[in-house]
DNA sequence: TGTTAGTTAGCATGACTTGTTGATTAGCAG
DNA sequence: CTGCTAATCAACAAGTCATGCTAACTAACA
């Protein structure tokens, strides 16, 4: 994702308004690591500036999404999560916390075996599930 | 899956009955590779059955699952879908029809890099995106 | 300063899935 | 064959996630 300041330039150019909701957003964003859910990112928000509405979170994330400047990712857990990380990487989820990391898989493109003649493969999406160190310690 | 007469006797082991319901979906999943949701299993189900409720479908469905008979796949595309295949396998997915198809990849287990020290992965969910044969001439 | 977009609250909808209840049916063990 | 018990059904509800709508107010930016 861009810098907040970027994107601050991006929006107006794009003939958007500049809101400080638009740019509380953008804050909390840039660098986040949490792959936060759009109801987490409006409770974080919602403690900076009350009264803000999630209506807003969802449409701010989804004019994000559309420009591309991050990543949706859904791993089937409810939620959609958001990854200002727009890099070609893939996701290791533990399923006992959750918690979500971004990983890098340098084998791609992978090859295949099926019935899939003359399919052309645009993206690939790897998830790894397991269990996280911090998981292992606590159940061991 | 195992065959609809060894579910049968997997069911009876288990004190599940054995109701022309069940037997009908055991049938319908088998050699299925069509990846249904509960929904469209139940469409093909009512035709033979009419009257059977999708509630049941939804309830086989998930004992199916809990023994281990079904994989249970999510593509974020709306609605669970359904496998009887329960190789280590794949999925390759046209983002323009929707058709989903089994793949085989053998360079597993993947490597990565990414700051996930110590976690134990249990499984790898690769997912393709693409065109297949058939859309791509449609829209040539 | 005025036009216009954005925000808000509140309500609604829609898709998907599961829970509940109560009445009926039927599998299967003995 | 009989009886216990599970399964099914219809109908309704709930819950989650996401989006659509309205109407009124606010504020961004030219």
């Amino acid at each position: 994702m861009k810098s907040p300041e970027e994107l601050v330039a991006r929006f107006r150019d794009q003939g958007l308004k500049v809101t400080p909701q638009r740019q509380l957003i953008f804050r909390l964003l840039d660098g986040n690591t949490a792959h936060p859910t759009a109801e987490t990112l409006y409770e974080v928000a919602a403690e900076q500036m009350p009264g803000i509405s999630l209506r807003t979170v969802y449409q701010t994330l989804s004019e994000l999404s559309a420009m591309g400047e991050v990543q949706h990712i859904d791993l089937g857990s409810g939620a959609v999560r958001f990854d200002p990380n727009i890099d070609d990487h893939h996701h290791v989820v533990c399923s006992t916390c959750g918690v979500v990391h971004d990983v890098y898989v340098n084998q791609t493109p992978l090859h295949f075996e099926g019935d899939v003649e003359g399919f052309a493969v645009h993206s690939t999406r790897i998830v790894f599930s397991g269990e996280c160190a911090h998981c292992a310690h606590l159940s061991a």
